[in-house]
DNA sequence: ATATAGCGCTAAATCGATTTTGCAAAAACG
DNA sequence: CGTTTTTGCAAAATCGATTTAGCGCTATAT
């Protein structure tokens, strides 16, 4: 690996010369144009690359991003990283994806080592107990862009599905096809998004001035075991006896077809079914289900967008809290 | 952020004697305890961390690893991930995530952002054109390690599952279950790992004493968009007409599951399944489908163990070049 | 009597870049 | 011709750490 040292002791001229011909400021500081040449002709040939921690201790930006999702598995976070690390290749930046694996502890530790690595900006999904740290980081000038959910108390931008237009949307097209008696299936997190999906529920039910009460909805703990999940989904279906049922999320759609696999029910003449969230399971299944995709693309473009212009990098977005609308993709269950 | 410089400062102390005490090198250096105690007790209490990139210039290391894949989306990948990072926060180190998205050009460029950031070590799933590279790295000190594939020629370490023999227990599974008419679906990638399954089908069957013959494998395109796959996995069973069907990769298994449920057989009885390498909707469908289970963890385990040995961390591993066992998971599809 | 070792710490070199300041020589000016 | 400006580059400071060499003195060994 030449450095940009060798390269001045080469060619006789000092480093601080090579340093600006090769970034660019030949003309600021009136370089010859002749020695600038054979100066890039030389790094060129002798395949210079500057050695990018002495940049970053020197100048305090690196390069990178760093990517805060609390868990990497699962279809929403591996298409998200995708397009996430395509968007930021285009402005020469590398991803560094880490996770918190929904420990609060492990997050301070992350953040901390992140920073020190003076890593420029963060896109997080948030989890709870990241909101201070993520505040002192802006506070810092190391912009952060939530998605998939937010923090109601800070001004972090964030871009998110509309979880009340999506549910909502939802719940319409049951209601379109003759559906009358809809039960609602979510989890107990408390975070914003949910909480949203179920207004989505609820008040769409009320304006279409159909019956809706506490026992139109089922709230299965997150972090219960799966065939507990099923079980209690199970149970309630068979209790409640609706004429169609919306899940809140991805893997409540998934648990939830076991539990009417389970019940001997039949889709959709038994039972319609939509899903808030897609999954490659909805398009395999029979009948296909359908569900309310989430425009992950989107967002995630829309994310870097905004990350770039908060660094400077781009224009600066205006608009900084978005939630974009999801897609009802009609299948077969209802 | 204070740094090392205004800690010796406040405490009028020199950077060295601070440099030392908080390196653990009070005692080689004969610090006087006192003073050390008094040293770490201000770390402590101001809050100090040391400059990761200060640190990394310095020493050349970056207690970072880099974890290079083709893509990121699939289970396979999700849980190798989540694995890897657990494992290498015990020793202290970062992942960065790097995919190079099937683009052989983008390979050269990521590897040399890496070493420019003085990552230390590097996991890699191979793909076709990053030999050279690699081996590059290791001759530069930074050790390399490859999971679920391999370069036959390189002395590269590695840790896979044992296609031959996973690949012969899902046929001999088959056979003991009375399947005499055995298909075998696979891809047309030229890596070994697809070699080596192919090789335990086709020797299995022999040693059986049962019929093998060019068309009793079919070898779809790797590429080929998901409509194709399946309608070419369903007219080969249509004409072959099988009592049972191995397939050689998840991906292929689901296609499969598709294909089957298109030509309108039943599994198990109109038609035995089993599949290489397991996959979430195999516990869903119906019946379930019998795998072939990759032990991922113990891959990416015994991948960061060896990584560690080689970068001086623990004791060097001796075995580097390692296949492990895979496990069949009995279900309902045979 | 001289050489060596130990003490406890500091000064300075170093990693590889960027950036500010400085300084001759050449050019322009009166 | 003497002075100021401009030109074109070099020297040095800087980022924040690690690490080697050495300071000046005393105690022990040769």
């Amino acid at each position: 690996m030449i450095s940009i040292k060798e390269i001045a002791a080469k060619l006789g001229v000092s480093i601080a010369t090579v340093s600006s011909v090769l970034n660019g400021k030949e003309k600021e500081r009136r370089i010859n144009a002749a020695l600038a040449d054979k100066i890039k002709r030389f790094a060129l040939e002798s395949g210079y690359h500057p050695n990018q921690v002495a940049v970053s201790l020197r100048t305090g930006k690196s390069r990178i991003i760093g990517l805060i999702v609390d868990n990497i598995s699962g279809a929403f976070f591996a298409s998200l990283a995708n397009t996430i690390e395509k968007e930021l290749e285009k402005y020469g930046y590398t991803v560094l994806y880490c996770s918190t694996g929904n420990n609060e502890s492990k997050v301070e530790t992350l953040i901390r080592i992140l920073f020190q690595h003076n890593v420029d900006g963060y896109l997080v999904i948030p989890a709870a107990g990241m909101e201070e740290q993520l505040s002192e980081l802006t506070s810092r000038k190391r912009p952060v862009v939530l998605m998939d959910s937010y923090f109601p108390d800070t001004k972090l931008p964030y871009v998110l599905v509309n979880n009340y237009e999506g549910t909502a949307a939802g719940i319409k097209h049951l209601i379109k096809a003759g559906c009358r008696n809809i039960a609602f299936v979510c989890n107990d997190i408390s975070l914003v998004q949910m909480a949203e999906r179920r207004r989505g529920f609820v008040e769409t039910m009320i304006s279409a001035k159909m019956q809706v009460g506490e026992d139109s909805i089922l709230a299965t703990p997150y972090m219960g075991e799966k065939g507990q999940v099923v079980r209690s989904i199970a149970a309630y279906l068979k209790k409640k006896r609706p004429d169609a049922v919306m899940f809140a999320a991805n893997y409540l759609g998934v648990y939830g077809l076991e539990a009417i696999k389970k019940l001997g029910w039949t889709i959709p003449s038994d039972i319609g079914v939509v899903c808030f969230d897609d999954h490659e399971l909805f398009q395999i299944n029979t009948p296909e289900i359908t569900a309310v995709k989430q425009p992950v693309e989107d967002i995630a473009q829309l994310a870097v967008k905004i990350l770039m212009g908060e660094m400077g990098i781009e224009k600066k977005v205006t608009e900084q809290q978005v939630e974009i609308m999801g897609k009802l993709i009609r299948r077969k269950s209802v």
